[in-house]
RNA sequence: AUGAGCUACGA
């Protein structure tokens, strides 16, 4: 509960990173150790954003030594770092070994893997631990669903795209938002799928979700694509009278 | 109190 600790974890907050690391260069100096598990967590992610993956390994490995354990946070920060850097195995094997330190794998954890490896071109991976995620009794949300959505539609697999969506609709547990109504209608958009773009716009309002600038967007350039160019500048006033802002 | 997803535009 220290000043300098706080300060911290709102530069983590706020993704201020060059802030974040001076408070972190400061503690490494004064050998202050973080007190609770979220002022470690804080400490690893602003190493992580600032790209220093190896000093947030280290930080794991003293949260280790001075007997702190790690939690799913801990396991969600270093497996998206170590992913997004490209190193894979590095965030598998961490998959493996963080478990057996008390960090059970989150629902975040695996999203944040499948979206990484599956915008890398890693689509079968990435389907494979959707499976295993499920198998484990880990229930996908609206942002497992959106990101698969994402990928396969990157694939040009919208027919796929469109079942995960039928998926996620058909558990009750889950309320999709306004997030994943955008990925499936910019999958369909872009595969010229133009009324079941337009059926998901409606389903939408009709759900009291808000459109948001992203849905004008993928449905301007979806009706432009096949050359509704009366029916885009129709949404585009449609969207400028409901006043909609970006979020 | 700490972690993930959509479009465009930037860089």
């Amino acid at each position: 509960h220290s000043t300098p600790m706080k300060l911290l974890k709102s530069y983590a907050r706020a993704k201020n990173n060059a802030e974040g690391l001076k408070i972190i260069n400061d503690l490494v100096s004064r050998r202050h150790n973080p007190e609770d598990a979220v002022s470690w967590n804080c400490v690893i992610d602003v190493l992580i954003r600032a790209k220093c993956h190896f000093s947030a390994l280290r930080l794991y490995q003293r949260m280790m030594q001075v007997g702190r354990q790690p939690d799913s946070y801990t396991l969600s920060i270093l497996v998206d770092g170590f992913t997004k850097a490209g190193e894979v195995d590095m965030a598998f094997r961490l998959l493996e070994i963080l478990p057996q330190k008390g960090a059970s794998p989150h629902v975040v954890t695996y999203t944040t893997l499948i979206d990484t490896l599956g915008k890398a071109g890693k689509i079968s991976a990435a389907l494979k631990l959707f499976q295993d995620m499920k198998s484990i009794g880990c229930d996908p949300n609206a942002h497992t669903y959106s990101v698969l959505i994402n990928v396969l539609g990157l694939e040009g697999r919208w027919e796929e795209a469109r079942g995960m969506f039928r998926e996620m609709k058909n558990r009750n547990s889950i309320n999709p938002d306004v997030h994943v109504h955008n990925s499936l209608m910019h999958v369909l958009g872009r595969a010229g799928e133009i009324d079941l773009a337009y059926v998901l716009f409606k389903e939408m309002k009709g759900k009291t979700l808000r459109p948001n600038v992203s849905t004008y967007n993928i449905l301007v350039y979806a009706l432009g694509k096949v050359g509704k160019v009366s029916d885009a500048c129709e949404v585009f006033e449609d969207m400028k009278k409901k006043g909609v802002v970006p979020d």
